[in-house]
DNA sequence: GTATCTGCAAACCCTTTGCAATAAG
DNA sequence: CTTATTGCAAAGGGTTTGCAGATAC
């Protein structure tokens, strides 16, 4: 991202600075919510975070943190990653390297590649449409080289 | 579109074969969802098919909607693409040409696009992975045109 | 004939929202 | 002080499911 100096900013730093632009109110529930989401690196969802902050003591309201979430897709800290079982998940996009997943369509095994030729073609498409690209996300689904082995040998 | 009467479509045939390796029945009602799923090259939502269905007089409940989509997606004749304004939102995945998604991240607006470089990354995931590449799903999420006007507007 | 499928409507469950009390700025 | 934010509980809305009748095989 913009590190253009120094050290990049806190994800706490840059939601508040967020929020003082738009107006809006600096609070220690929002905090907490942030801090919890921010002190893994794993994927979310609203149940599971819920869950994490209440058991840590904290007293939070499942609707704080459905009406925190759009914020700070906003502020571009998260994002949506995929919807399963009724529920949607989130992962940050800050602070952490971007990659794309390879899944094994059976096993579910994933494996975690970067290409430069992915942000070659943002360029263009740039170009082509006039977006401004803000990221993406390249999923490859097949199969890995033993659900391979074990599909040849079952037929 | 109006019902091919003497040429069966590859996607009922493949489905049907499906359906009877599953000890399943093929009903009229599975081949008149089908029929509308294939009839169009866009991505399409419960709510959006159920409803062309009906203006084209026949009488399906979404129930069989709902119950027949996760047999086509096993069947790998569609897959969920993605989740928006509380909808799952699939798409076709056999017998028509393969795309990515360019989508605005204000407006939802989709453009489609391929690129051949996204071929020549599968290729090398097989090569370094020994993966057996199926398939891929690349989304690039940016501002279109018109929303770029409209955010350097009201800054 | 029998097990699957259908339509209907109710149940489900994640998410959103109205409201009165609270607290940030 | 003023107005955004909170927690609660109720409402919303897409999806799932139980059931009795219909139907593919």
């Amino acid at each position: 991202m913009t590190a253009r100096k120094g050290k990049n900013p806190s994800e706490l730093e840059i939601f508040r600075d967020f929020l003082k632009h738009q107006g809006m109110r600096y609070t220690p529930e929002r905090e907490t919510i942030i801090r919890e989401i921010f002190s893994t690196h794993e994927h979310f969802d609203v149940d599971s975070l819920y869950l994490s902050i209440r058991q840590k003591g904290h007293r939070i309201s499942k609707a704080s943190i459905y009406r925190l979430i759009p914020l700070l897709i906003q502020a571009n800290l998260i994002e949506e990653v995929f919807f399963e079982k009724g529920q949607m998940h989130y992962e940050h996009i800050y602070g952490h390297e971007h990659h794309c997943h390879l899944r094994c369509k059976q096993c579910s095994k994933i494996e975690e590649f970067s290409d430069h030729r992915v942000a070659q073609i943002e360029q263009d498409l740039e170009k082509r449409f006039g977006y401004k690209v803000l990221r993406h996300r390249l999923d490859v689904i097949g199969l890995c080289k033993s659900c391979q082995k074990k599909a040849a040998e079952s037929s």
